[in-house]
DNA sequence: GCCGTTTTCGGCCCGACTGTTTTCAGTCG
């Protein structure tokens, strides 16, 4: 529903509909797409931002998956003209001049008609612009620009460290700030001299500079990535690090606000006519405005902003409040680091209890017996002695089969302090068989925790289909965690399905999944989509005191 | 098309950069 929202937005643009009705189709497909509940269960108009008119599209739209306006639309609009608008820098405007003054109907025919010189002498296609819709198809053909957050994260922090010694200030904003799983961009604010651009222009991450002014550069990176480097003025930092860090929608619905108290809200400050208000923290600019500071992973405006008006924002979950991790490797299976290193690695976290969960043998690859278990918890028993202040328990990552059956007999399974149960083939499933499959595993209960619930690979692996609703209602009957595993490919399951299950009563274990002593550090992702989905201490079981974990375990 | 302790009508976020139509429209975030 959301999607077609969206695109009803895109091509009622496009066909000259008024500004302002676009936004709100495009407000009411992102409140749709972030609502908790299933939309057809619950009466459309309760989702903010549907009003009468949408929820009557809503409504066709559930009983035969389109509605009148926008098969209209789609009728008038070739679908090759509304990819044309894809092309970076080539908007709805230019899309359909180019479609009606020239027929071109498609990314391939303008690089054919630009080639065949028919855009010379057109009315606001110079030289330059050619160059840049070529450059600019041909990007689209290798698209997929999105990195996940570990990728952005290490180049962000590497640009950091490139730029620091020149400047004042300097960190990252925009969505990486927010801890979206993926990024399109990388956004960093500083305060400077502007030789701080040149700086930056200069160095061996930049392909190609894409525009370059005083405040502003953007540039490409080698592997295709946008970064835009800011400048603000030092007493500006405050205001600039929130206007850049989002979301749109969330400065959106903020400046709303402004407006109504007849205040202007920009990233050089909180003004009352010419009259500064705040600008120097973000906490000012907050405050001066009648609400809590907002924490980054909630701007999306999805409801936090009345909450913040009336001081009712969750506590959230952070990472020093997580107490250990239960899923992680060693080398006895797919581990690179031995069961003595990884436990004196998380013995150096300070964690007060630490899972170790080697593969069990379904996953045949791994070659992993019984005897092998076993003589593995022996060794942990040995080692329990020399940290007396962190408990090792002994677990395993059991492996759910096509039939939602895993490794080992109830008796044997019964010997593990913890096991997480993941699927790791059959991926293609039927939506049924999928969603039996995980409502069986949930159903045993010598199974603790669903590993990496999706499977999905960012990039490389979609993920599963299944009902989720019935999973997480399956999940929560039986008192079985959810995992957000935290490699940052992985990032599963996503915020929005954490939400979701939170809204079913799930509890969640934030886990590393690590398998090599820096992926214990990976938890940090993990923690901003626990974010993003609102959870406090109280949803996640790692978080939990260990009589606590272990009553959730023994239950 | 949506929304409402200043409104059921009249508003709806704001600024930077580019290229080109030399004063601004289009695009982007």
């Amino acid at each position: 529903m959301a999607a077609a929202l969206e695109e009803y937005a895109e091509l009622f643009a496009m066909t000259g509909g008024d500004a302002f009705r676009v936004r709100s189709y495009q407000k009411a497909a992102k409140a749709i797409a972030g609502f908790p509940e299933d939309i057809a269960a619950v009466p459309v108009r309760s989702v903010p931002g549907v009003g009468e008119a949408i929820a009557k599209k809503v409504e066709e739209y559930l009983q035969r998956g389109s509605f009148r306006q926008l098969d209209d639309l789609r009728g008038k609009v070739p679908e090759g003209v509304r990819r044309l608008t894809r092309v970076p820098s080539l908007g709805p405007k230019k899309a359909v001049f180019l479609h009606q003054e020239l027929g071109i109907d498609s990314p391939e025919a303008l690089t054919e008609a630009i080639k065949q010189g028919r855009l010379k002498g057109v009315k606001g296609f110079g030289a330059k612009t050619e160059e840049n819709l070529l450059r600019g198809v041909e990007q689209l053909e290798q698209a997929n620009t999105r990195v996940h957050t570990g990728v952005a994260m290490d180049l962000a922090e590497r640009i950091i460290a490139s730029l620091e010694g020149g400047a004042e200030r300097i960190a990252y904003a925009g969505s990486l700030r927010r801890m979206k799983d993926t990024v399109g961009d990388i956004d960093i604010l500083a305060v400077g001299p502007e030789s701080l651009m040149d700086d930056f222009k200069a160095q061996p991450y930049v392909a190609e500079v894409i525009a370059s002014g005083e405040k502003k550069t953007s540039i490409r990176t080698p592997q295709g990535l946008q970064v835009d480097l800011r400048l603000v003025p030092a007493e500006s930092w405050g205001a600039g690090l929130q206007y850049f860090t989002g979301s749109q929608a969330h400065n959106v619905h903020l400046r709303e606000i402004v407006v109504k108290k007849g205040w202007k809200l920009s990233e050089y400050g909180l003004f009352d006519g010419d009259r500064l208000i705040a600008a120097e923290s973000e906490e000012d600019i907050y405050q001066a405005l009648g609400m809590e500071w907002i924490p980054p992973t909630l701007r999306e405006d999805g409801g936090e902003i009345p909450a913040a008006l009336k001081g009712a924002l969750p506590e959230l979950v952070t990472l020093q409040d997580l107490k250990g991790d239960l899923h992680t490797h060693t080398n006895l299976t797919d581990g690179i680091a031995s069961l003595e290193e990884m436990v004196a690695a998380a013995h150096a976290l300070g964690h007060s209890y630490y899972a170790v969960t080697d593969h069990a043998p379904d996953l045949a690859m791994h070659r992993m017996t019984l005897e092998k278990m076993l003589e593995q918890r022996e060794r942990i028993r040995e080692l329990q002695g020399r940290y007396p202040d962190m408990r090792i328990l002994h677990g395993a990552e059991l492996n759910i089969g096509p039939d939602g059956s895993v490794d080992w007999p109830a008796e044997v399974l019964a010997g593990f302090d913890v096991c997480v149960a993941s699927v790791h083939s059959h991926f293609t499933q039927s939506r049924e068989e999928m969603t039996r499959r995980f409502v069986t595993a949930c159903e045993n209960p010598h199974v603790h925790v669903i590993g990496h619930p999706t499977t999905r690979l960012i990039g490389r692996r979609p993920p599963v289909d299944a009902d989720w609703d019935e999973v997480f209602r399956a999940a929560a009957r039986t008192g079985t965690a959810m995992e957000i595993d935290s490699f940052p490919d992985r990032s599963d399951l996503p915020a929005d399905l954490v939400r979701l299950a939170r809204h079913h009563g799930v509890k969640f274990s934030i886990d590393s999944d690590a398998h090599a002593v820096p992926h214990l550090e990976n938890r940090r992702f993990g923690v901003g989509v626990a974010q993003r989905a609102w959870l406090t201490a109280d949803d996640v079981i790692n978080a939990w005191p260990l009589d606590r974990l272990l009553d959730f375990l023994g239950g």
